[in-house]
DNA sequence: AAATTCCGCAACCGCCAGATA
DNA sequence: GTATCTGGCGGTTGCGGAATT
């Protein structure tokens, strides 16, 4: 025979469940002040309280105990936590163990309610204290730098140059996609255009090699001010934005990402704008309802090409080749190409 | 002011490894 | 050696208060 079952005895359907009172609470604080607690499933009879075993030991565990630290976690709390999780995982116990007047059940919850969101407001997965790769969670990351203060910042400080990174790889990939996959006259340095103007082959060659290959470098850095990262990651995702189920935005994605990449080579637009102004002002074009292309100045003053008449430039109406982009077409394929593009 | 939604947290549930009759 | 319980753990639930509509 084997030990007796705990809360399974004939007084089981009178055992209560839900909130302690603060009577329950006395009772037992009285009881294991007085006897210690070695058996936990004779506890509950012999304090006179109608519970089972295993509930007075959470009680006791997570609540009563004298030694317990109530109230907010400290700083050096949080970068403890935030620190062995990355090494233990959800390991509760033994990230508790380290953090004296904590409990496993105080530290998941502050975890799973705080420290989570933080983690993932700095661009890390809370799951693998990693940089978030998905695009869809960096435009989230963008908003939440957009419009928080400075507190995230100064916390990223370590970090956000690996987020940066990160998000220019993403850049990178998709561009590159891009630029495999389209057979349009909107963008085809392949095939010598560029919104239909046409590019000689030294400026071709110069594009083809140098463009993707400095464009983690040759964008805009980020100072140290606060608000400078902020500012970048709302632009870039902003430009790129991920579209919907029935690609409505699909002419976002291709001219914006057109735009970058060619920015990319050529650092700077005309007229002195920044890439941010470029980004948001090319969004807002695309989105209002229109009918024609409306950046002309993405031709560099540089260019040999910058006098080319905007009247050059195709009209939205003429880009209708967006099967030569070989995008699937039911929604199952769209996830998954974009899937692949942005993981 | 009322209704609804969101959020934090205490408590419960179910599983497992070790203990023990 | 085996069957079964205990204590511990991580995941989940649901209540109550706060925030939002």
């Amino acid at each position: 025979m084997g030990r007796y079952p705990c809360c399974k005895d004939d007084d089981d359907n009178d055992l209560k469940k839900g909130p302690w009172t603060e009577d329950e609470d006395e009772k037992l604080t009285d009881y294991i002040n007085k006897n210690g607690h070695t058996n936990w499933k004779s506890i509950p009879r012999k304090a006179g309280l109608k519970r089972c075993g295993k509930s007075c030991r959470l009680r006791w565990n997570n609540y009563l105990r004298p030694d317990i630290k109530r109230g907010r976690f400290s700083h050096e709390e949080e970068e403890t936590i935030i620190n062995l999780h990355s090494v233990l995982g959800n390991k509760w116990s033994r990230i508790a163990a380290h953090l004296p007047g904590r409990t496993d059940n105080e530290i998941k919850n502050f975890y799973n309610t705080h420290l989570r969101k933080k983690l993932l407001k700095l661009g890390i997965d809370p799951k693998t204290h990693k940089p978030i790769t998905h695009l869809n969670s960096l435009i989230d990351l963008s908003n939440q730098f957009t419009s928080n203060s400075n507190y995230f910042v100064s916390l990223a400080s370590a970090l956000r140059l690996q987020a940066h990174f990160t998000l220019q790889a993403k850049i990178q990939q998709l561009l590159q996609s891009l630029l495999s996959s389209t057979n349009t006259n909107f963008f085809s340095p392949m095939q010598g255009s560029f919104l239909g103007h046409p590019i000689d082959q030294a400026e071709r060659s110069q594009f083809l090699n140098s463009s993707l290959a400095n464009f983690t470098t040759t964008r805009p850095c980020l100072d140290n001010t606060p608000n400078s990262l902020p500012n970048y990651y709302s632009s870039i995702s902003n430009s790129l934005e991920v579209p919907s189920e029935k690609f409505d935005n699909i002419e976002t994605i291709q001219r914006s990402s057109a735009w970058a990449l060619y920015e990319g080579d050529m650092h700077k637009p005309r007229n002195g704008a920044n890439s941010s102004e470029y980004f948001q002002a090319s969004e807002l074009n695309l989105n209002a309802d229109h009918a024609e292309c409306s950046i002309p100045s993405l031709v560099p003053s540089t260019s040999e090409n910058s006098n080319l008449d905007q009247n050059c430039i195709p009209k939205f109406s003429e880009l209708d080749d967006i099967d030569a982009w070989e995008i699937p077409h039911d929604d199952e394929a769209i996830s998954s190409f974009w899937n692949t593009i942005f993981q």
